[in-house]
DNA sequence: AGCACGCCGACT
DNA sequence: GTCGGCGTGCTC
């Protein structure tokens, strides 16, 4: 017999390898097989009869003894290589992240108090019993560590027989969640909600269920009793957040509900608690997982839902390496594994509401509890017509709301999404702007760190005191605002308030939690900040919000700017108001008599999203059209732009795809390479990869020269 | 992902 | 004349 292994390499096709005389395999067993002069990690794929072929034949090396990888899982892996045209290879390769998670577990040593008296008493050795007197066993480094001695005094204790040593469970085992462990209490309206969402879990087969109400409608609740639901089938269960949103009270609400701290998985877990993450999730233990986007390719055991929350997230698309769209592999996983999935959004992505017209998706849709309407009230503030102080970003009509606002004893929130203090560095002597030197970008000035970065490299410099190209000094001036000159002025006219910044570049050692706790209890009463405030933070003295420049996320000429512009909008506005005291919302705009802003005005989203359809529908954009970007790069600018021209022409002839470009990519150089970008534009019913593999599927590259390709790319530009 | 094999510049 | 730079291609 052979076995077909897929090894987590860039291969397209899993490797035949020989089966030893006593080794028993089967599809989905972790094996170790030889590779050149390496050894490598692999699943199987196949076993089947051996046939002549004239390759080289090697044996595997051992089969692992671990759960072997379901065939949904496989599956799973083989329709994502297929639909995003990347290696299964590759795909396997973000299973397979976990490095010790194949090897046998290790035991673990830990200390705790012996019996023995210490024959030698040191001051070192007196802090070690102390910390061993008072507590659970701890291995020789946490131990010394919180002692504040070396190892070796933990050791030679040991020996002496003043502490003993036990056995740990290599791993902490997961506790079984209980579905019933603190229900909370829910209104009428998330009852009726919740018990929709229990139906499709009880169902037992695949659905997908967009739950739409804004933030205060408890949607967070109303999952969990789905969760919950899914549990009580003995089912895995997976919370997807974005990174941003997977914040300690999130994962506190998940345990107070269910009893157990869940299973995390995220990119800044430390590599034995990740170990813990995978193994639990492979043998089913791990009943609960909340993660970030890249838990989809966890070795599910038994999973039975996804709840995607903030679904409209574009965070949710990973654009390194394989490109794909986390909220849509979690419908692929449910259709594949049959089972429901459920997207959770205050502001649903423009795709899934156009699911729910379809009939594709159900919806549920939740009003507020306490019977507010969607959205604060929101004003305009024309910024043609308004009074507007010399060198101030903020109106006069929005200062004196902030000022009544604070007078009244309330929070005002003041957003602006644009981090730094200035996006732009001008020098009035000679009219040089200052741009990375590895990107087509404005380097951007933070003061509070006193740098320049450029936001797409991050590369960084001190701050010049001359101008780099003329050599003049002080002449370097700071065009437009940012946040922490938003702060300046704010300064300025609240000098009593007590202000807080919160950007993702967030000053000096302060902890953004921690901000942000001080910002729900009210120890600020004045906040600027960028889209991070957007995000769910619940700040119950909040009443008057200030949105600062409204047009900026317009100006982009992508014709996915206004579904964003919405979501962040209606975010932030929504932040007002949700205590006990009403809210208001001012936004300032150049344009407010753009549908978005007068939608935005009359709290009326439908009519929005009716138009934005509209839109789409005739440019055949998605999700009434299908997309695919081509991006060409290359550290030669000539090289990319040839290659990139040279690609169009080879487009073969075809009635129902079309092909734009190439133009100059949006961000035309980032670190120092040179893009070009294609797009491929087809009706919905046409197979853009079939398309593209006749294409581009036999086309080499050489040098530095990359050619990626971006199936459904978010930004449509 | 490694690792070896292969063609062009600075050394003894 | 060789050492070694990393670009290209292969690994069952």
């Amino acid at each position: 017999m052979v076995a077909e292994v897929l090894l987590p390499l860039a291969l397209a096709q899993a490797y035949t390898y020989g089966v030893p005389v006593g080794m028993v395999l089967a599809p989905g067993d972790y094996v170790e097989v030889p590779l050149g002069p390496r050894s490598h990690i692999g699943v199987v794929w196949e076993v089947r009869p051996a046939v002549a072929t004239n390759l080289r034949i090697r044996d595997v090396v051992q089969r692992f003894d671990a759960p072997p990888m379901p065939e949904t899982h496989r599956k799973f892996i083989g329709w994502l290589s297929a639909y995003y045209l990347e290696p299964m290879g590759n795909v396997l390769r973000m299973v397979l992240r976990v490095p010790a998670a194949l090897e046998p577990p290790r035991e673990q040593l830990a200390y705790r108090l012996g019996s023995a008296p210490p024959k030698r008493m040191t001051p070192q050795r007196a802090r070690v019993l102390d910390i061993a007197r008072d507590g659970f066993p701890l291995s020789a480094s946490e131990l010394a560590q919180a002692a504040g001695v070396g190892s070796s005094v933990v050791k030679a204790m040991a020996k002496d027989g003043a502490l003993e040593t036990v056995q740990l469970p290599a791993l902490r085992p997961f506790a079984r969640p209980d579905p019933d462990a603190e229900a909370f209490a829910l209104s009428p309206d998330q009852t009726a909600a919740a018990e929709e969402l229990r139906a499709a879990v009880l169902e037992g087969k695949h659905s997908v269920t967009l739950l739409d109400g804004v933030t205060g409608s408890g949607k967070t609740e109303v999952y969990f009793e789905a969760m919950a639901e899914a549990l009580r089938q003995g089912k895995q269960v997976l919370l997807l957040l974005p990174e941003i949103a997977l914040t300690a009270p999130f994962l506190a609400r998940v345990e107070r509900r269910f009893g157990v701290e869940p299973a995390g998985w995220h990119s800044d877990l430390r590599p034995r608690e990740r170990e813990r993450s995978w193994r639990g999730v492979a043998d089913g233990s791990a009943k609960i997982i909340v993660g970030a986007r890249s838990a989809l390719f966890l070795p599910w055991a038994n999973l039975g839902l996804i709840v995607v929350d903030e679904e409209h997230e574009g965070a949710y698309k990973q654009d390194e390496g394989v490109a794909y769209h986390a909220r849509d592999m979690a419908v692929l996983y449910g259709a594949l594994a049959h089972f429901p999935v459920i997207l959770s959004s205050a502001t649903p992505s423009l795709e899934s509401l156009v699911n729910v017209d379809r009939g594709r998706y159900a919806s549920v849709k939740l009003r507020d509890r306490h019977g507010r309407p969607e959205l604060p009230e929101i004003s305009l503030i024309d910024m043609r017509t308004a009074q507007v102080p010399a060198g101030s970003w903020l109106s006069e009509p929005l200062l004196a709301e902030v000022k009544a606002a604070l007078d009244a004893g309330d929070q005002a929130l003041l957003f602006l999404n644009r981090r730094g203090y200035a996006p732009l560095t001008l020098c009035r002597a000679c009219g040089h702007h200052l741009d990375c030197p590895q990107c087509a970008a404005s380097m951007v000035e933070h003061r509070f760190r006193r740098v320049m970065q450029c936001h797409h490299c991050g590369h960084q410099e001190p701050v010049p005191l001359a101008c780099p190209k003329c050599g003049t000094e002080g002449k370097l001036v700071p065009v437009g605002p940012g946040v922490e000159r938003l702060a300046e002025e704010a300064a300025r006219h609240f000098p009593e308030a007590r202000m807080a910044i919160l950007s993702s570049d967030i000053t000096r050692g302060v902890l953004l939690r921690d901000v942000l706790r001080e910002v729900a209890d009210g120890v600020h009463n004045l906040v600027i900040g960028t889209q991070l405030v957007a995000k769910g933070h619940h700040f119950p003295h909040l009443t008057c919000v200030g949105v600062v420049d409204a047009d900026l996320a317009l100006e982009s000429s992508d014709p996915r700017a206004g579904e964003r512009t919405w979501a962040l909008l209606a975010q932030v506005a929504g932040r007002a108001g949700r205590g006990e005291k009403p809210g208001r919302a001012f936004v300032q705009t150049y344009s407010p008599d753009h549908a978005l802003m007068r939608a935005l005005k009359s709290g009326d989203r439908d009519a929005y999203y009716t138009q934005e359809k509209i839109i789409r529908q005739g440019a055949g954009l998605p999700p009434y059209g299908r997309l695919a970007a081509l991006i060409v790069s290359d550290t030669d600018a000539a090289a990319a732009e040839r290659f990139a021209k040279g690609l169009a022409r080879s487009v073969p002839s075809t009635d129902d795809v079309q092909v734009l470009g190439p133009a100059v990519a949006p961000i035309a150089v980032i670190r120092g390479r040179h893009r070009w970008r294609l797009l491929v534009k087809a009706g919905r019913e046409v197979d853009i990869q079939a398309f593209l593999k006749q294409w581009i599927g036999e086309v080499k590259t050489k040098g530095s020269l990359k050619l990626q390709v971006d199936v459904d790319p978010y930004d449509f530009l």
